[in-house]
This record gives structure tokens, C-alpha cells and sequence, in this order.
DNA sequence: CCTATTTAAGACATTGATGTCCTAATTATA
DNA sequence: TATAATTAGGACATCAATGTCTTAAATAGG
């Protein structure tokens, strides 16, 4: 079992991808699966939630692709991967159980609910800004 | 998308319910998968996932169940997640590249690799006993 | 020894996530 | 205006996880 969903590893992929390019103009879908080894359909989509959800701004036609629809430094990696996968991400009780909460407290909640809120919270404050920079200067990899 | 999967939270939520009983005698799977609102046959199959592993003993026929193989505070949480679902669990690249390490980071290697130690070591640490404990004493739930 | 009970194990079905394909709409450029 | 390029969107296929069913093996107790 993974954290995120693979269709989530592919919209944080195509994030960086975007933000990590030197020039703004817009990046097609194509280039990017063909790069990342993504299959281009299913990132077409992914990409299509994240545009709906207004973190991307798309253009079709020639020399349309993907741009951010922000700046990168207001987009979190918390916002991409609700945006792909719904807000239920960092929320849901780890035995899975429906009414888990302060009051009805399942025997894991009290350790699970703080590394969850850390969690959250990394994902909130992580900007694709910085991680685009990150990358850039580390030569750090988006594909194997 | 979820931390552990549904068998998981299955293995551990049986793992909870034998080690918070009363008595040592053993649990039939028919018990736990009514108490707990799980399939009986998805239930059995993942406690003997578990049973192979060396956590559980089984004893077939009238009167049989499970119950532990070994002292409560021997069984952490790792153990029970590793025997249902194999164990890549917190050794995974949260971007799902195969290559992702120290030598070939990913962007995001630097931060998840810190989160997903801290996880893995809160799994490591706890027990089944310390968790029946509080789990009797504060009279904590194992089903919605 | 017989019967009811219970786990073991494998076949099969269902479901949701992932992946593929085709057509429509839009846009730059010749 | 015509063409090629590109996203939008839906239909469909595949696969892994989840769930169901049936039979076999083992065991306690009458």
C-alpha cells in the first residue's frame, strides 16, 4: 500500500515537471509522458482534474499544453494531490473506521492522529516552488 | 487513498480483539467477522496469512480459533501490517520511482524519507499489548 | 464412532483503479 | 481557409484488491 494513489505520484510528477522548467511557455501532455514514462491518456486526465481544480491552465491546439494557473510558490503539494485523488486525504481513520474521532476513538487514533496532522501539515507547507528550485539546483530525477 | 489497506486494518483490528480479551482461550473467525462487521471468508483468509507468518496459532475443529502465538508485547504493529500486505511498507518512494534513493533522490526523497521513518519506527514500537491495555481500559472501539 | 464445529485452501465474482482508444473541439501557422 | 497539433471527454479494457462460495481436513464432545 502506497500513501498516495499512483494517479497522485503522476499529478505531482507533472507538477514539478512544469514548475521545474526553465522557460514559462506551456509543456505539453506529450512530452511529458514521453519523458516521465507516463501513458499519455491516463496523465491527459489526471492533468484535466488538476486544470478543473485550477492549479493548471491548459490551452488547446497548436502549441498548447499545461501551464501553472499560479504562481508555484501557491501551489502545495496538498492542493495537487486533493485536487487528483479528493479531500480525504490526511482525514480518515487508519483502521478505516467510519465515526473515529475525539469521541469515539479507535485504539490507534490518538498515535495515528498526530502523524497524520504532521503529515497534512508537510504537505501544506511543501510548495511546488520549492521544490522546483530543489530540483533544479540538485539535478534531482522524475522518472526511473 | 489510505496508509494500509483493507486487509491490513482487518489484520489489525482481529489482532486488537484477541489480544483484548479477557480470557487466553482461543477466537473463532465467525466471532470476530460478526462483532466486527467483516466478511468472514475475507477474514479468515487474512488471519491465516498471519497464522503463516508466526504471529497466530490456529487449532481447527469444535472450540477451535486463534489466538496469539506469542506475548502480546512481542507483536508490534509492523509485524501484523508486514504479514498481511508484504514488506515494502515504508520503503517505498512516495513518487513511486524504482531507483529513488540517497544516490538517485527524487525531489521529494529528502522529506518523505524522514516521514516515512518516523511511521515506521511508530509501527515498530507499538505493541499489541500496549494497545489491548488502553484499549480496555479507555474502552476503545474495534467497529463502527 | 458420529456429528457438529471450525480452520485451510482454492475457485470464482465484483469492484475500483489503472490504462487504452476514438472522436470532438480548439488553436497556431502556412 | 486548410492542416497539423493539441487538450477535452467519453467508451471501453485490464488488473489488482476485495468479497463470496464450496469442499476438505481437523477436533471436541456425545
Amino acid at each position: 500500500m502506497a500513501l498516495i494513489s499512483k494517479s497522485s505520484e503522476y499529478g505531482l510528477r507533472a507538477a514539478l515537471y512544469i514548475a521545474a522548467r526553465p522557460d514559462e511557455a506551456h509543456v505539453s501532455v506529450r512530452e511529458m509522458s514521453a519523458q516521465m514514462d507516463i501513458s499519455f491518456h491516463f496523465l491527459t486526465k489526471i492533468l484535466q482534474r488538476m486544470t478543473r481544480a485550477g492549479l493548471l491552465a491548459s490551452t488547446r491546439g497548436a502549441k498548447g499544453g499545461l501551464a501553472l494557473a499560479k504562481p508555484a510558490a501557491k501551489i502545495t503539494l496538498l492542493d495537487i494531490v486533493r485536487s487528483v485523488e479528493g479531500d480525504d486525504l490526511f482525514r480518515e481513520c487508519i483502521l478505516g473506521l467510519a465515526g473515529c474521532g475525539e469521541k469515539r476513538p479507535c485504539p490507534l487514533h490518538r498515535y495515528w492522529g498526530k502523524e497524520r496532522a504532521r503529515l497534512e501539515k508537510l504537505f501544506r507547507k511543501m510548495t511546488l516552488a520549492r521544490l522546483a528550485r530543489e530540483t533544479a539546483r540538485d539535478g534531482l530525477r522524475l522518472a526511473d
